[in-house]
DNA sequence: ATGTCATACTTCGCTTTGCGAAGTATGTAT
DNA sequence: ATACATACTTCGCAAAGCGAAGTATGACAT
């Protein structure tokens, strides 16, 4: 698939995965694998710009001798899942406008 | 809306906007606008990607003396479109990911 | 004549961002 | 002893969008 056109999903996506309960780096990119693969430097990039953007909040746990930080959504994180839904209709309009066959051509 | 979104889909927009006859930077713009809005910096280094890209060919002409680039699309131009819609299905997917509601949360 | 606006393309440089590569460190299975 | 899964970190490159400013012409109003 196209790489451009998923980048816009990522940031998005990485909050989907903790939408419904605390989860963690390594965690996550399995549970987004059968839909979106992304490396580990890609999400821990983009978790540390969500947390700055307090979209997520985080806390360290240690858990069999490894560390792990888990990541909890926020309010804004929520929000920013929503605002994305409401772009969906611009994103179906552009996918129209794209794909869309001209009538009585050539 | 999320600027990011959008950037996935600009070249293909771009070919979208030629896909039923040469055009050029300036209309291209106006054709694009009520979908979506792009700057002509952007437009522009979009087109001279393309071009190296084969996705497209240019040609100029003077146009009330003033200088026109038309942009026709090529095969591997059609291709490209043909590519992004049969991505289409797995954004959806994606899509449904993101939104999807749990059931029994809270 | 002067100013302003639409047309039309160009160039520069900043900033963001994804991501490969390599690294650190532990637990488990062979 | 070896290899692999887990888990997070750091570095640095390269691509990309785009604001800003520039060049140049024609049209239209004041």
């Amino acid at each position: 698939m196209d790489g451009q056109l998923k980048r816009g999903l990522l940031d998005v996506c990485a909050l989907a995965a903790i939408k419904s309960g605390e989860s963690y780096g390594y965690q996550m990119i399995k549970d987004m694998k059968p839909y979106l693969e992304m490396s580990e430097s890609t999400l821990y990039t983009i978790l540390k710009r969500l947390e700055g953007a307090e979209m997520l909040t985080v806390r360290s746990a240690e858990h069999g001798g490894r560390l792990r930080k888990y990541y909890r959504i926020t309010r804004k994180g929520l929000d920013r899942i929503e605002e994305f839904r409401e772009d969906w209709s611009m994103i179906l309009s552009i996918y129209r406008f794209i794909t869309r066959e001209e009538e009585a051509h050539e």
